[in-house]
DNA sequence: AGCCGCAAATAAATCTGATCTTTGAGGAGC
DNA sequence: GCTCCTCAAAGATCAGATTTATTTGCGGCT
């Protein structure tokens, strides 16, 4: 009678709905309503919304029912409800909110690894944009977006502090984000790349100033492309 | 026979176990042993560990059982994780990791803050600013507290981004954390004061590179003075 | 006559116990 | 020595009994 676990189905159908809007803060759901819905029992439902109340996307009460949270009681780092939001319609927004939160703390995160990146770290950064060029020439986005979120998670990493790597998870999804949502040129620009590079070899040497002002270039001309091209794509779609 | 919910008990022992190192990762457990250990049934400890699945602590698989996770995989953002390390033996680690990271992203929040708060987010920051004031002439350390962190709240819920609004719980804990734990000296500092005025003041004129740069100096300030508190704390104990 | 407080009814979450499916391990056979 | 099969341990699910909290109606008080 246990077949496949279908916990996992009801959750993640669940929050979408709740993530895309669809059932807006303060709409009631019942447990009864929920199994009926997605055909599965008592426990089911139970244990979904348990994982959505840790979430904070849901408050539990008993008589009342499972009621929607307002959004500024989200667990908004939560990988899951990132992914979510990516997938739905707040997706434009939810992409600038988490360039922003990038632009915060990654030039941080690159002075701490000037000062604390191994030899072996500072080794696969510089590999990475060895990669990033070679990819770049071959006009390889896909290629060249693994070779970019490597030397980002590297970075992340080498910083020593546990919640930094933690972010490496939002850097993967804003950098994928924009290569698959076309918010990125076709051959990415040469300067980037040198920043990059200037980056690593900052870390390398132990410059924390410089590996900071460098990631803030690549931060200030990664949010200008994709401002140029976000506006470009919605106002004047005269690019054919 | 449903009485009190114990789902938040085993809950919160479960998770502060883990936190603690007590269970350390590649540890397994089984849920009979659980609902064994815990006196509860079967579906409590199964909901317990679902939160503690979703919260990436633990993994489950069938005949193999529940395993601790590395903490690499840990969701280091929530909430509740936070809390279970500051009430551990990781507390001292955990604050400075919570610190550098607020040091990354604070300032660029200010930055933000500075071009979008409306009139109502600036007075309340000032008002914040005078009731430190108050509160530090009278050597209050809890009312100087909380208005710390009705500043500090505001600010990031002025910046207009989500998930730096998000990160005010996580500034609340380090700002409880320094006063609760004596890493702070008995009255504040009138220049860190000054600061917070100085960034009110950036933010109600739109300047965001003040308010930036004001901000830079509160932490830089609460670092280095938790730094010395820190070391006279545990190398030389002269204080009496 | 209107309002406040108390109590019964009901709706919903919560817990319990049992059953089923999976899956890893060990042994037999080739 | 390798593959396949059998077996059992453990998690995943289901259906049902229980408790709690909100709501609503009634009675007494102002």
């Amino acid at each position: 009678m246990a077949g496949r676990p279908r916990t996992p189905d009801v959750l993640d159908a669940l929050g979408r709905r709740i993530a895309a809007g669809e059932l807006p803060p303060g709409s009631v759901l019942t447990l009864e309503s929920l199994d009926l819905a997605y055909g599965v029992s008592r426990s089911v439902s139970r244990e979904a919304v348990g994982v959505l109340t840790a979430m904070g996307l849901v408050t539990s009460r008993r008589r009342v029912g499972v009621t929607v949270s307002e959004p500024s009681a989200w667990n908004v780092f939560d990988p899951r409800l990132i992914r979510w939001r990516l997938d739905g319609p707040e997706r434009d927004a939810q992409l600038v909110t988490l360039s922003e939160l990038r632009a915060g703390f990654e030039p941080a995160a690159a002075a701490l690894a000037a000062t604390r990146a191994d030899a072996a770290q500072a080794a696969t950064m510089a590999a990475a944009v060895a990669d990033m060029t070679v990819h770049a020439r071959a006009q390889d986005l896909d290629a060249y977006l693994e070779a970019d979120q490597r030397f980002h998670s590297t970075l992340l990493a080498a910083s020593g502090n546990p919640m930094y790597a933690a972010l490496a998870a939002l850097v993967d999804e804003v950098l994928a984000g924009r290569t698959h949502h076309h918010l990125m040129p076709a051959d990415p620009n040469p300067e980037a790349i040198e920043w990059h590079a200037d980056v690593a070899a900052a870390v390398r040497r132990g410059a924390p100033a410089d590996a900071e002002a460098a990631m803030r270039r690549i931060i200030t001309e990664a949010q200008e492309a994709q401002a140029a091209l976000a506006e470009a794509g919605t106002e004047g779609p005269d690019g054919s």
